[in-house]
DNA sequence: GTTAGCACTCTTCGCAAACGAGTGCTAACA
DNA sequence: TGTTAGCACTCGTTTGCGAAGAGTGCTAAC
């Protein structure tokens, strides 16, 4: 069978208006919505055929028809778009709120309760990262006559300290020696570049001393292997409960655990979609989700980037019936917004640096 | 009316079957329940009372009585340590898995697993911080031409980075310099006892350099700052369904809201009760809770201590039935543990350090 | 190919009856 | 005087059932 235009409109029509009310939409609903002027019973010879097809299901024999995920499929791929172009000038007429901010944290908790807001969907942002950490800068420094400081730069100004035990003396000298032998051998390396026979020329160089280049350069390691692991942020969880096909305790119970454990999440936003139509936005619907407790939701994704090669993803997580346009469009915004503010070229150093944190333990 | 010894069995065992069922209990199910070889007419009578007292009350008549917030002070200040004495030895069964990070956050992170998992209710914990952050140790380098890196070490071993732009030249000698300038004059100090007075005679000594100081400054004050506000990690938010009496949408959500907008827990976590007791331990009933979504909630807090005077909370929340007993020698267990494993006076800086972390933005 | 008409299916809603748990009260009992 | 048995009463919950309503599928006519 074929999918005509006629079929295609009422495709249209019966998912239009089943985002609206997320109530089965019958026949007479149609044959009224369109403007194609049939009766309620031509819709209906036509719903079944679109039905066969797999587009629309019944949840149960004298209801009306609801979308399944190959029909939103086809809505999202074909159809929305041109919605989408005819309401290309509300564009301009938002504005996010998304102020610039030195700490990158801050600035990504904004986004998502932003986001959260706006379109009242769960939604999820990873850090941003370099596809590959490489080492920019080591600096050892004494704190006090125990302990030594390892400060360790990565590509992208991130940072991260690592205090040692320091068990000899260490004369000003030496640290400096120590500084410098780290420094010429290991900068601009990434971690899988760092061999054995490397260290061990290191450790020769440093003489006595090759205990601490041993534990600084595992700090390196572990720092560079923290930074390839995802942190993400998270809001709106509770708009779930907007919802009422999501708000059940089962579901609900499993989403919010899938938000909670943001591991979880990692799935849908480690994957950098490879330039999926150069916007870098997917679609993901019911079933489609590699994270199942998401299988009655649909999930939009969007991947930014922060200049330097700095890449994340953020994700708006809703019902299938969400409303894709919209979040499409938010999601462009964003994406262009952070662009302006932070994008360019422009490498993040030049501003106001990142504050590290931790404590020793 | 007074209070007799008779009364309070009748009431500890109404709040004890209702802690197990959830359901309202009737004067049979007493009559029974008790060694008091009483009749149901007998014990009618007395919820009469006791009801009348306020330590219970019916949803509606007809039904069984219910422990008012009162009911359950009563039984948690007095009635509950009996039991707790007979259960003592119960405490040496359980081993909570609790096994030493080196990064706190990891730490921290599984601290509250564990707890969620073991109790079924859901936990948050405060991360541990001094009372008075003070300045331990700065540290100025250079990562290239343009950018300065600023290590920030304060009390306890917490370590903040800060990227600062660059836009004079500077020799080695004059890094030194600087830092030298700036760990004599600030080193021990917190952050009320940096006067603008000081700040002036560091500026003057630096000379040209005077810019740099002043912005090393704010970045010391801001990092002491961004210390002292707590920093929370949850688990098992979702437990919260396991309750029928919380786990209705509108309750939820709020519940759920409150724990993912983390600060607003801070009311909870942040006032560190004045040695209660010695243990630390302080329960808040209903209404007593500071945090008004948690009104149908009882919540329990422990301090805890990593040694160096770095304190922090537990939080527990969960229905109003919840079972205080177990709640309460859970986190005793919690606060011996982490006391064997990383208190005793030993300071954290004698084992592997922190790992601070941030992007420059 | 389109439409009107109609029987049929299912869900939802309201309502009343039956049920059951539990109470309050009264009267009798030790 | 405290305790108990008995009973009427209340109130929430469950169950069954019929009516209403929405929507379909099918047939026959246009």
């Amino acid at each position: 069978m074929e999918l005509d235009e006629r079929k295609k409109k009422i495709l249209q029509a019966v998912i239009r208006n089943y985002l609206e009310t997320g109530e089965p939409v019958g026949s007479r609903t149609i044959s009224k919505y369109t403007d194609l002027n049939l009766s309620s019973a031509t819709i209906r010879n036509e719903m079944v055929d679109l039905e066969e097809m797999g587009y629309i299901f019944q949840p149960h024999t004298s209801a009306g028809r609801i979308p399944s995920d190959k029909g939103y499929r086809l809505y999202v791929d074909t159809m929305m778009e041109e919605k989408e172009r005819e309401l290309v000038e509300m564009k301009e007429t938002r504005e996010m709120l998304v102020e610039r901010q030195s700490k990158i944290e801050t600035l990504l908790k904004q986004v998502v309760r932003v986001l959260a807001q706006n379109t009242q969907y769960a939604t999820m942002i990873s850090a941003p990262r370099a596809k590959r950490s490489k080492l920019k800068f080591i600096q050892l420094s004494r704190v006090d006559a125990h302990q030594l400081l390892a400060v360790i730069v990565i590509e992208g100004n991130v940072i991260k300290n690592n205090i040692l035990p320091l068990e000899e003396e260490l004369s000003d000298e030496t640290l400096l020696r120590l500084n410098i032998l780290l420094n010429t051998h290991l900068n601009g390396l990434s971690i899988d570049e760092i061999n054995l026979a490397m260290i061990a020329v290191m450790k020769q160089q440093a003489g006595i001393h090759g205990v601490i280049v041993g534990e600084v350069i595992d700090a390196v390691a572990e720092a560079i292997r923290a930074e390839e692991d995802l942190q993400i942020y998270t809001s709106g969880t509770n708009n779930i409960f907007r919802y009422p096909e999501l708000a059940d305790q089962q579901r609900a119970s499993e989403l919010i655990n899938t938000f909670e454990e943001k591991q979880l999440l990692g799935e849908l936003l480690a994957e950098v979609p490879s330039q999926e139509g150069e916007t870098g936005i997917q679609v993901y619907i019911g079933e489609e989700t590699p994270v199942k407790s998401m299988k009655d939701c649909s999930v939009v994704t969007a991947t930014y980037e922060l200049g330097g090669g700095m890449k994340g993803t953020i994700g708006i997580v809703g019902p299938k019936r969400m409303d894709y346009d919209k979040v499409v469009r938010t999601l462009r915004t964003i994406q262009s917004q952070l662009d302006e503010l932070y994008g360019g070229g422009k490498t993040h150093s030049e501003d106001e640096g990142g504050t590290g944190e931790h404590r020793g333990s």
